[in-house]
DNA sequence: AAAAAAT
């Protein structure tokens, strides 16, 4: 299967392969010809399996002004409306816009909160072809009258299970409102939930199903790892597995934003460079955030589940739960950040005990065991376990030189109850996929060209520290 | 129970 044979028209093609990829994922194959066809699609797909360029790629190709058509007209509708949840997706899906039609005379926005309203006014009166946004600041600019979405043709409802989740819903039903009757559909979310299917039948129009991954199930080509440990020394066990494994770079999930802030400060004190990522953030924050860590600035992105869905970074070999999610569906979606596009990865899970609950939750959700590992040498250089009861001053938590002594200096009881912890014959090491950045996927979609392509030496880190077990 | 999104 090709690019060619989908029917797209010669400049979208052009625009792939300078991307330089040339097999569709199985998403695009089956998405591509529906969207060409005008019908009404809802695919169950998350990012990373080619999602965003097999709703992309051909509707730049049904927006394309014909070349027998008579001459554009002066004044620019919108055509195309992209929602998203969160707006580093909507920006993330203005770039594929952007990339694949770069050889198209058609033009495109994004729009969304946290950031000047002048410049997205003046980009609409401008005219652009395709808006994505973030439902907010969209209706900010209906009332304000600087938008109009009169002339819609095709709606994109990018994760509609996380708007749904996020209350968006009402929002969307404003929007869509003031579209035409007469438009296409299309509805993109990671699960079929029984909530998501009347939304769909709702908005849709007797839509084509697409179903490419089995909703709750993680992609094959991720290496699952727990490893168990007390809450209170997971930020030194992070620290080591990041020097030791090592881990070059990984998204690191907290549950709350102050822990992101927290942990990233921590990480910093440690030298190890790292930024936050969480809507208390400033939207130029966020940014720089996410830039510094797609330009490898920056080794660790610690971030809320704000990240956990859609985040499209190539080659992202790590991702790190710092704390289990709340809500088990939100596991998959956070390991899905690592071993995209037929690339493997890796999710480590720091679980104390008491996250026993979230973890089973999880596990039965995924159906499987995730396997438990110990690091080993750990023990090395853990904090010295403090008398219930008398916590150090305020000032000094997070001093690191004060948390940790070596073993050699601890009572013999702690290094007793060390050995117990943490045995010291190492434990079968865990299979690795055959190595985290093998070469042959079958396909690279086309997902963005951003990205951090240093780490395909990764194998080697990995299959040092990851042993085959027979 | 937490996070995201308009100001």
């Amino acid at each position: 299967m090709t690019f060619e044979s989908l029917g797209l028209s010669p400049e979208i093609l052009r625009a792939i392969t300078d991307e330089g990829y040339t097999t569709p994922t199985p998403v695009q194959v089956q998405a591509i010809p529906l969207v060409l066809a005008g019908q009404d699609v809802q695919a169950a797909a998350q990012t990373g399996t080619g999602k965003t360029a097999g709703f992309t790629l051909p509707i730049l190709h049904r927006l394309q002004p014909m070349a027998s058509s008579s001459p554009s007209p002066a004044r620019h509708p919108i055509r195309c409306l992209v929602l998203t949840p969160t707006r580093e997706l909507a920006a993330q899906v203005q770039e594929s816009v952007k990339t694949y039609g770069r050889h198209l005379a058609l033009r495109s926005t994004v729009i969304y909160g946290g950031v000047a309203m002048p410049p997205q006014v003046k980009a609409l009166q401008a005219g652009v072809e395709i808006v994505v946004a973030t439902p907010g600041r969209l209706l900010d600019h209906v009332q304000q009258k600087t938008i109009n979405l009169s002339q819609v043709e095709i709606l994109v409802l990018d994760e509609a299970d996380r708007m749904l989740d996020m209350g968006f819903i009402p929002d969307i039903r404003k929007i869509i409102a003031l579209l035409p009757e007469r438009r296409q559909n299309l509805l993109f979310s990671a699960t079929f939930s029984e909530d998501i299917k009347k939304l769909s039948q709702g908005i849709l129009n007797n839509p084509a199903t697409v179903e490419v991954a089995r909703s709750n199930t993680t992609a094959e080509g991720i290496t699952q790892l727990i490893y168990p440990v007390e809450a209170e020394r997971k930020r030194a066990l992070l620290t080591h597995l990041i020097r030791t494994l090592p881990i070059p770079q990984a998204i690191v999930f907290t549950r709350t934003k102050h822990g992101a802030n927290r942990l990233c400060a921590q990480l910093e004190k440690e030298q190890i460079p790292a930024a936050a990522i969480h809507s208390d953030k400033t939207q130029s924050h966020r940014m720089r955030s996410l830039e510094q860590f797609k330009a490898g600035e920056v080794s660790i992105l610690v971030a809320t589940d704000i990240a956990a869905r859609g985040l499209d970074i190539d080659q992202l070999p790590f991702v790190i739960n710092f704390e289990l999610p709340h809500v088990p569906e939100d596991y998959v979606h956070r390991i899905g950040r690592t071993g995209r596009a037929g690339s493997e990865g890796c999710a480590i899970s720091l679980v104390s005990p008491e996250e026993s609950r979230e973890r089973q939750a999880i596990e039965s959700l995924i159906k499987q065991t995730i396997r438990e590992e110990v690091s080993v040498n750990f023990e090395v250089v853990e904090p010295v376990q403090r008398p219930e009861g008398r916590r150090p001053p305020r000032e000094a938590e997070g001093r690191s030189r004060t948390d940790r002594r070596p073993v050699a200096r601890q009572s013999e009881v702690e290094a007793v109850e060390q050995v117990v912890r943490e045995p010291k014959v190492p434990r079968p090491v865990p299979e690795v996929p055959r190595s985290v950045y093998s070469h042959h996927h079958f396909s690279r979609p086309p997902l963005g060209s951003s990205g951090i392509k240093k780490h395909r030496e990764i194998p080697a880190l990995l299959g040092g520290l990851l042993k085959k077990t027979p």
